[in-house]
DNA sequence: AAGACGGGGGG
DNA sequence: CCCCCAGTCTT
């Protein structure tokens, strides 16, 4: 069927004849298209899933290398649930969002638990599991097992949108509404991962955020975004964009024996789970070096003697950003402790790399390194 | 419904 | 710089 020579109106796509025209121009713009990656070259469950987990909020470049990596490490779902979660953060470093990678083995565990080591066949019964919310039940029930429910995205709900031309934010409840009506109406019988991923990646390489390509675009006769606007990237609406505070926090390289003193931060916040050199924020009216006395005391409970400034670094989050000072220090007195972070270990400097650290610390390395010094001179000085 | 949660690439 | 990415969880 040709594209409709009129953009129709909000109903079109529950006109199956409608639906169908379109739903065989995407498929066969997506079997032109679709890119050559890892994970669809696979029909194992678990590594479509781990793709799934990986690519939350995460680009393909990005997240292509660890899905080999992790892949290789727990090749199944059995060498996951059994391995130590250390060993998995380590897996995941630097990927970020790491409670996607506690949530994965948590699941696992659960999977090889109670399911004999089978993936949930059912978007339901995907859902039900940790790290796995809407989207992602919707991607794997379809890839995997052909189930019909639309995958919606980032990328899907941006094409959906215009698409339809749905003016309110994509997160709330009635556009979803909408979006959900649309996907399944262009569900085919079967081939329901391809339909999704269709989507997906016209979103990705067609469909773009503040630049769409609609010359290149199989549907874009179907566009009511498209016909009816001056400027198709205004949808979908964008929340507001919120200010950034920005923070200067210490770390210690702190020494003792020749060890090198490291700490796990404590579940539920930032980074839960990975290891850094501790410190902390800077309080008002308050000295760098007062600083990370005091928060070596309040986490730790130990006196340390704050040397010198020897590293500084930058570094942005999603919603701060903070400057890091890394200082050399020696332990003075007091028993370690673990008071406000989870763990705490001395260690040699050689171990260093055998823990999951986040990407500031590993910032203050590299800047060590730069500096023409190394970690090792610090700790093993005096 | 709103905020927290990493890090990086592209315009 | 800003945007936003194959989102989920918590409150």
């Amino acid at each position: 069927m040709m594209p409709p020579a009129v953009v129709p109106d909000a109903a079109w796509l529950q006109n199956p004849r409608q639906a169908a025209a379109c739903r065989r121009r995407l498929l066969a713009w997506y079997g032109e298209h679709k890119r050559d990656l890892p994970w669809r070259r696979s029909d194992d469950p678990y590594a479509v899933w781990l793709s799934e987990v990986m690519l939350q909020q995460t680009r393909v470049a990005t997240a292509r290398s660890y899905y080999e990596r992790f892949l290789q490490r727990f090749p199944t779902i059995f060498d996951l649930a059994v391995a130590a979660e250390g060993e998995v953060l380590k897996a995941w470093e630097g990927l970020g969002y790491y409670s996607r990678a506690q949530n994965l083995q948590r699941a696992a565990r659960v999977v090889v638990a109670d399911h004999d080591g089978k993936l949930p066949d059912t978007y339901a019964g995907l859902l039900a599991l940790p790290g796995i919310g809407p989207y992602t039940a919707a991607a794997i029930s379809s890839i995997v097992f052909d189930r019909p429910h639309p995958a919606l995205d980032g990328n899907v709900m941006r094409v959906l949108c215009r698409l339809l031309r749905l003016e309110g934010d994509p997160r709330r409840t009635p556009a979803r509404v909408q979006m959900i009506r649309a996907g399944e109406a262009l569900m085919p019988k079967t081939g329901t991962g391809d339909l999704n991923q269709a989507l997906i990646e016209l979103g990705a390489r067609v469909c773009l955020p503040t630049r769409p390509r609609c010359a290149e675009c199989p549907v874009t006769n179907w566009c009511r975004a498209r016909a009816e606007l001056d400027d198709p990237s205004v949808l979908p609406m964008r929340p507001r964009r919120k200010e950034r505070p920005h923070l200067q926090v210490t770390a210690g390289i702190i020494r003792r024996a020749g060890k090198l003193l490291i700490a796990q931060r404590p579940p539920g916040g930032m980074l839960a789970g990975l290891w850094e050199f501790p410190g902390g924020k800077q309080e008002p009216e308050e000295s760098l070096a007062e600083c990370l006395r005091r928060e070596i005391m309040e986490e730790l409970g130990i006196i340390i003697d704050v040397e010198e400034e020897i590293a500084c670094v930058d570094h942005e989050f999603t919603h701060l950003s903070i400057t890091l000072h890394a200082f050399a220090a020696r332990y003075r007195s007091g028993r370690t402790r673990a008071i406000a972070c989870s763990a705490f270990e001395w260690i040699d400097v050689g171990r260093l790399h055998d823990y999951a650290i986040p990407r500031a610390d590993h910032l203050v390395l590299e800047a060590l390194t730069a500096g023409g010094a190394s970690l090792h001179d610090f700790i093993n000085r005096e």
